[in-house]
This record gives C-alpha cells, structure tokens and sequence, in this order.
DNA sequence: ACGGTGACCACTT
DNA sequence: TAAGTGGCCACCG
C-alpha cells in the first residue's frame, strides 16, 4: 500500500517489489496507479534510483513490452535473461506474449487478501 | 526558489 | 509506416 510517508520513489519500488513472479508492468500503469497520472516519466526515472535496492526493475517495461530501460541495467545482468528467468519470452528486447504476462497494478487493491 | 532532467506516453505530421 | 514534438510530475544541484 502507499506510504505517504514515502517518497514517490518507494511507492514506485513497493510496487515494483510486490510484481508477482512472471508477470510484468508498465511505466504508465505503475505512474497511473501511484496517482501521477501521465507523468510515467517519473516512474522510469524512480527506476533510476533503483540500483542498489531490491527491486526488480527488469519486470518493468513500456507500453510497448520494450526493455528500453536494458541498456541501463549493470553490466552483467542481463535484463533478458532476468527475465526469462521468472518464465518469459524476451526477444529482441521486447517481451513475448506481453499482454499476457502484463500485470496491472490495481490488482493490488482488488485481491489483496 | 528555479531550472534542468528523465529507463515515457500520446498525438500529429 | 515511421519520425518528430509536446506534456507531464517529482528529484537534484
């Protein structure tokens, strides 16, 4: 749940976090849920700050299911095999039966038990 | 306090 | 079909 308490940047992260095992998000879905409205820029770039802490930044993707953000990702953790690891397709750097695998966060306010 | 920046999204040529 | 431009909001210097 949100922690106004927490910057935006948790939020982002809690959310991130909480990304169940093969699925994924989007920037604009997670900026959406947060409130921001269209401003999935300052999702990518809370994404930013994500290195050093334990969120899973490789389940976030664009709309469009690119990994624009691989490039950004240390050198040695490929964000394809990351992914492919919790059970998705990655080809090309766009993920594979996206819509499938695409996980909205409102779900957490729908069966959150 | 202000401006620049950013792993985006959507619309328009 | 592809490329370009604007808008949007929060963090940093």
């Amino acid at each position: 749940m949100r922690n106004p308490d927490n910057s935006f940047f948790e939020d982002v992260y809690d959310v991130v976090r909480q990304i169940p095992k093969g699925r994924v998000t989007t920037y604009g879905a997670i900026a959406r849920y947060l409130g921001t409205g269209m401003s999935a820029r300052l999702v990518g770039w809370a994404m930013n700050a994500s290195h050093g802490k334990n969120v899973p930044a490789q389940r976030v993707v664009n709309r469009n299911g690119l990994l624009t953000g691989k490039h950004h990702f240390p050198p040695g953790s490929s964000m394809k095999k990351l992914l492919e690891m919790d059970g998705l397709t990655v080809k090309k750097d766009q993920v594979q039966k996206f819509e499938e695998v695409f996980w909205n966060p409102e779900e957490l306010s729908k069966g959150q038990y």
